[in-house]
RNA sequence: CGGGAUGUGGCGCAGUUUGGUAGCGCGCUUCGUUCGGGACGAAGAGGCCGCAGGUUCAAAUCCUGUCAUCCCGACCA
């Protein structure tokens, strides 16, 4: 069936410019708003009630594993944050610096939290002195502030929400679990409730968390080819510990350094969610996280009739799916656009001949499949196609990112593969940064991660020819 | 931070070259007719032309500065 050529324009094409495509979806879907400020959005309501679901359910799972939540100043004395010194270099060209309360210049300037590693080990220093008091598993919800140059609705912006998980643990043993525990929660938010599908594995030292002793990370590829970094999980062994002089007495009454973790994922996720799914039609949402499930979309609603019956299935389905009843007096037309632009899973149409017929019409948002379907029938059918679209989402992800995954043997493949298409290429590594470096110059990508799932592609370094350590994943990043 | 582009009713744009006091489409409001893929007609409302200086009798238009957005780099856990 043609479409009709109005929706289609109303957004750019995504293979023709994905990057002005993403952020005309932005907008025109009503996730956010631009402001006054540079970098920093509003969330309109429909953005930020696919943050709440995301928010819900890590949250739900994060307490279901022990987790506690917290709220930590927004404000770090310039001398807190310089206690760790990786920490600080990393952190420090991008922090916003308040220097003045009122008219009176502070005797100490203060950061807005960038992150609140710092914070935290000032805490832990406080409370933590005893075995007793192990582990200390603490999250926040918040937002954070990093004076990026250039911004993305979702993917970088100078504020953006996030939670960070910060762990004290007795042992380095006891932290690599939790550092790994929490990936895996990472990996299950994308894949089973987002449908990203994602890369789990180590960062490079190069790519490391500043002041982390290992990252962990879940990388997925967008519908283009590039890479987005969607979670991050950090084991920092003791070294801030150390930094921060957080000791505890152990069983034994010898003073011992925690071991410290953190971890966060961060609006970025919707970021990931548009372009993993998104089409020329608009945001697709999985299942799972779209705020509305189904729309009815009642077709000549002044008849007699037609209304009642959309409210009456409306309260039916209700209970179980989120569910909203489009009765504005836009046409029907209008509203199918408008509610694919918004990425609603499914649509249910309900018009005079349906009622005659006893049926209504379901309308899948991924495939634009029509499915008649009797009135009797919705409480079976629904639960199907919703959970179907949410298993189709992540296969078709899937299915794009070993279409574009490649493997390379020499540098003269690795270029030439990334020349033709953006993808990731799997390719050997000796674990030199020197070759990191150099594949980076050469070809503009860069390391993605050291996949937990490795595969011997050959016995040498794309780059130098020595013997290989890792196979890594490469790929140019958002 | 470097290179490029763009800022004109809510959105998308024309007008800038050649200075003369702002226009189109969509959207919005009201009424009527419509309603199974972004309906139609009629009547309305809405703009110190991003901001600040300057040149001029006169600036959306010329000059300087500045801010923002987008693209490409650099940077970025």
């Amino acid at each position: 069936m043609a479409k009709n050529t109005a929706q289609v324009e109303a957004i750019t094409n995504r293979e023709v410019d994905f990057a002005k495509w993403y952020t005309d979806i932005v907008t025109k879907a009503e996730l956010v708003e631009y402001t006054a400020v540079r970098g920093c959005l509003t969330l309109l309501p429909y953005g930020y009630a696919i943050w709440e679901n995301i928010q819900r359910t890590l949250d739900g799972w994060l307490k279901d594993i022990g987790h506690e939540n917290v709220y930590l100043p927004m404000f770090i004395p310039e001398s807190l944050l310089q206690k760790e010194k990786d920490h600080v270099e990393g952190f420090a060209p991008e922090v916003a610096w308040v220097t003045h309360g009122g008219d009176a210049e502070l005797t100490e300037r203060l950061c807005v939290r960038p992150t609140s590693e710092t914070l935290f080990c000032d805490l832990y220093a406080h409370i933590i002195h005893s075995y007793r008091d192990l582990p200390k598993l603490y999250n926040q919800w918040c937002s954070v502030v990093r004076w990026e140059k250039t911004t993305r609705p979702f993917l970088r912006t100078v504020e953006f929400l996030w939670q960070e998980g910060h762990t004290a643990h007795a042992t380095l043993e006891d932290a690599e679990a939790e550092t790994l525990r929490i990936l895996n929660l990472y990996a299950a938010l994308c894949e089973n409730v987002l449908a990203i599908p994602v890369i789990s594995g180590q960062k490079t030292d190069k790519e490391r968390f500043a002041g982390a002793k290992t990252t962990y990370t879940v990388e997925a590829m967008m519908h283009d080819g590039k890479a987005l970094q969607s979670g991050t999980s950090h084991n920092f062994g003791d070294g801030f510990a150390r930094a921060f002089d957080i000791q505890f007495s152990d069983q034994n009454n010898q003073l011992q350094y925690i071991y410290q973790t953190s971890w966060g994922v961060s609006t970025r996720l919707i970021g990931g969610l548009i372009m993993t799914h998104g089409d020329d039609n608009g945001l697709v949402l999985p299942p799972k996280i779209a705020p509305t499930q189904l729309i009815i979309v009642p077709i000549a609603q002044h008849k007699e009739g037609v209304l009642d019956v959309a409210h009456t299935l409306q309260y039916r389905l209700s209970d179980l799916y989120r569910i909203k009843l489009d009765d504005s007096d836009k046409t029907p037309g209008w509203k199918f656009s408008e509610h694919e632009m918004k990425g609603i899973p499914l649509r249910l149409e309900v018009g005079p001949k349906d009622i005659e017929n006893q049926q209504v019409l379901l309308v899948r948002r991924d495939t634009g499949e029509k499915i008649p379907v009797s009135m009797d029938q919705l409480d079976h059918v629904v639960p199907r196609l919703l959970d179907d679209v949410q298993k189709s989402l992540y296969e078709k992800a899937r299915a794009n990112r070993e279409a574009r995954t490649f493997h390379a043997d020499n540098m003269a493949d690795f270029a030439s593969l990334l020349e033709q298409q953006t993808g990731f290429i799997k390719a050997m590594w000796c674990g030199d940064q020197a070759c990191e470096d150099r594949i980076r110059e050469q070809t503009t990508a860069t390391s993605r991660c050291i996949p937990f799932a490795q595969e011997q592609i050959s016995d040498h370094c794309v780059c130098c020819g020595k013997p290989a350590k890792h196979m890594v994943v490469w790929g140019k990043s958002y």
